[in-house]
DNA sequence: TATTGTTATACTCTATAACTATA
DNA sequence: TATAGTTATAGAGTATAACAATA
C-alpha cells in the first residue's frame, strides 16, 4: 500500500505562522509592524510603484496601507511623492528608512535560519528556491490574468 | 555582487493564500468550512484524540473548535465519545464523514497540482518533501518545550 | 488545585462600498 | 467615464477571561 497523500496546507500553515511570528518580533522590536516593514521591504527593492502597485505586490489591501504610509512617512522612514499623473503617488525609501529595514531584515534572517535549522542542508536550499520559484511563477499567471 | 537575500514569507505568503483559497472552495462545495474539513482530516488519520488535540494539532483554538465540533456532529459526520477521563470528549469521524472528508481532500489535491504545475518536477518533489519535513521538526519542537 | 470543555466578550484584521480629485 | 487615493463601516476571524464538570 502506498503513504496516503498528506495536504500541503497542514504543513506550510505552520511554517508561515512561524515566519510571520519572526517578522512581527523583529518588526515591533524597531517599532513598526509587520507590514510597515514589507512596505519598506518593496519599495526599497523595487522603486518608483505607486500606492497601488505596493499594496498589490504584498497581497495587501489598497485601502490598508493608507494609514501604515501615514505613519512611515511621520516618521520619515519612506516619502509620497505625487507621479506624473498627479492621482498618484510614487512610494520612495528615506535613508532612514533604509537603515531601519536592514536592521529588521538581518534579524528577521536569523529567525528563519534559526526556524530552518532542523532541516537537513539540502532540504532548506531546495524550500527556498522552490518557494520564490513558485511566488514568482503565480505573480506571472496573475499578471496574464489581469491583461 | 551577490544577489540579495529575499525574505521567506514574502514567497510562502502567496503560496500559503492560494492553498487556503483551493481548501476553502473545495470544502465550500460540500457544504463545510476549511477549518471543519481540515478537524475531519485529523481525526481521520489520527483517532483517539480529544477536542484540545485536534485543536492543538491544527493551529486552531479550543474555544473555536466547538461550534465546528457542534456542526460536524449534528450533520453526523463526526461523533463525540466521552472518553476515559469523563471529561474529555474523543472525536470519532463516521462513515459519512469519511467520505465526505475524501470528496474534498481529492478536490484539494487536484487544485494542488493545478497550483504548483508551473514548477519543474524537481522543485515540486522538493518543496512538498522539504514542507512536510520542517513542519514535522516545528511539531518535535513544540512537543519539546511543553513538556 | 488543575484540566476539559464551554460560553461570553472584546479586539484585530480584512473586505466592501461610497467619496474626492484628477484624468 | 474611469482610475488613484481616501474614508467610513460592517463583517469575519481571533484572542482573553470567566464558568461548570470532572479529576
Amino acid at each position: 500500500m502506498s503513504t496516503r497523500r498528506r495536504d500541503l496546507l497542514a504543513a506550510l500553515a505552520p511554517v508561515t505562522k512561524a515566519l510571520r511570528k519572526v517578522e512581527t518580533e523583529a518588526a515591533t522590536q524597531e517599532g513598526i509592524t509587520m507590514w510597515q516593514y514589507a512596505i519598506l521591504a518593496v519599495v526599497a527593492q523595487t522603486p518608483g510603484l505607486n500606492q497601488g502597485e505596493v499594496a498589490h505586490t504584498l497581497g495587501y489591501s489598497p485601502n490598508r496601507i493608507i494609514s501604515d504610509l501615514d505613519v512611515l512617512e511621520q516618521r520619515d522612514l519612506l516619502k509620497r511623492i505625487p507621479g506624473a499623473d498627479r492621482r498618484s503617488n510614487i512610494l520612495t525609501i528615506t535613508a532612514a528608512g533604509t537603515r531601519l529595514m536592514r536592521r529588521v531584515q538581518a534579524d528577521i534572517h536569523r529567525g528563519e535560519d534559526q526556524l530552518l535549522a532542523p532541516l537537513p542542508v539540502r532540504h532548506r536550499r531546495s524550500l527556498v528556491e522552490a518557494a520564490h520559484a513558485l511566488a514568482d511563477a503565480l505573480r506571472e499567471s496573475d499578471s496574464r490574468a489581469s491583461s
